[in-house]
DNA sequence: CGTGCCAGGTGCCCT
DNA sequence: AGGGCACTTGGCACG
């Protein structure tokens, strides 16, 4: 197995710097150090002064600019990019510009460069999908198995392929055989939570009698729980010590239905 | 100033690594590039199997690990992170393993290497804020200081510092004196956008006789439409094409204001 | 493609 | 710290 090499070029002049990104970039992961000003034009429009920053172009056409600090990117593009490298005269200065944009929407983001510490490419090949546990997916199937960790003699509807139900989490009848709608929330309900169960709800009492509804989750606000109260809706609490457990054996489970299906 | 150089070594090996970020974990940006496993513990949890990644660390302690596609990072941790580097044998081979924890919630990342094909560090300083224009509070302004764009004749009350109201973007009322709730997006307004406005206007019908409730958006999604009119609500098509160009204005009118304030 | 909705959402601001 | 809410949200699944 070739063991790809990363390129590494440290404080390149403009020109160098700007042969470089045209070579790497759309190919392999390309990043930039400098000191630089960067401009978005597209959904809004952003303008940010001269600092440094960290700027990644993946292959897949990707933009990523990193400050010193936080999750998220200063400025960034969706997949599908793409890049142009220029030298050009600014304030009597030799500059590398560098502008990702993309269509549909029309955005553009424009890099201009005041120093570069450092550029360098590599291939990075990364094939395994991440496998996540505990989703509201996952709990929803576990409820689905275990239906009495909602409520002491629900059944659900086996809604597995047949989403013509509606986007309800769970749907089935309590122990008094009274329709029951479910929405499954993995964190803290708040007031959005409930109003989106209360909309399920509204639908189903429009074409039914009666009709209960239940935020399964492991806490609720106190606006939201207020708000369910005015609505006729109920709270249900999940443990989610309890219930987070059984989640490796579910997925394990359904690897072993693959084998079948 | 300092030109801050970066600090690169190429395939080094596990030990060498492993100095390498106790040295520079918390302090400088820190970047590893490398072929590892990756699991994540906490609010979830995640398992990635070995591939090509290159993993950020930030002197803030965000942790972002990044595949060679998408915007997103494949695994994470926002700021307050604590680093540990260690070397341990695993399946008869010396491996590089750095840990990534935080507390409230407990979670911690852990990477395994097989391959560490480059490390680096460096320091970036960046002082600058994002300007960033066209954001939903950018339209509410100004259709406070143009309510015609909203409606003939509507009057916006003045909520500048009294919250107390509610949090509805606007409130006033419309050429006949009618008390009227406005909701303002920025994009396409969806069933989401729609249930929100529901939710205030349903608030202030509770309390005054007649409420109106408008949902401001360059576009609204037909069930959104559907929904809004079965509440007896209105929709307004914003013209963002129209109103974006004159934004910058009323930043620069706002620096101003600035000086005096 | 539009529309809805989850996300380990993150970040901001307010109480 | 809890809670509501915007975000250049991103990403996916479904009609």
């Amino acid at each position: 197995m070739p063991v790809a090499e990363a390129d590494v070029i440290a404080g390149p002049d403009p020109e160098d710097a700007c042969c470089f990104v045209r070579e790497h970039a759309g190919n392999r992961l390309l990043q930039l150090v400098g000191g630089c000003t960067i401009d978005y034009q597209g959904r809004a429009k952003s303008q940010l002064a001269s600092g440094e920053r960290l700027i990644l172009l993946k292959p897949d056409g990707t933009l990523l600019v990193h400050s010193d600090e936080g999750v998220k990117p200063v400025n960034w593009q969706p997949p599908g990019t793409t890049t142009t490298a220029d030298v050009r005269e600014l304030d009597g200065d030799t500059r590398l510009i560098v502008t990702v944009e993309r269509s549909s929407p029309d955005e553009i983001v424009t890099m201009a460069f005041d120093r570069v510490t450092m550029a360098c490419a590599f291939d990075i090949e990364d094939w395994e999908d991440l496998e996540l546990l505990g989703t509201e997916e996952d709990i929803q199937q576990l409820l689905r198995l275990h239906p009495d960790l909602v409520e002491e003699g629900f059944e659900p509807y086996d809604m597995e392929l047949d989403r013509r139900r509606g986007p309800m989490d769970l749907y089935g009848h309590d122990v008094h055989g009274t329709r029951t709608v479910v929405e499954v929330k993995r964190r803290t309900a708040g007031i959005e939570e409930a109003t989106q169960l209360a909309r399920y709800v509204e639908r189903e009492r429009d074409k039914h009698e009666e009709v209960r509804g239940l935020l399964a989750a492991p806490d609720v606000s106190e606006t939201a729980h207020k708000y369910l109260r005015d609505k006729d809706l109920e709270f249900c609490e999940l443990d989610l010590d309890r219930l987070m457990p059984k989640v490796p054996q579910l997925h394990a489970t359904q690897e072993t239905l693959g084998d079948f299906g």
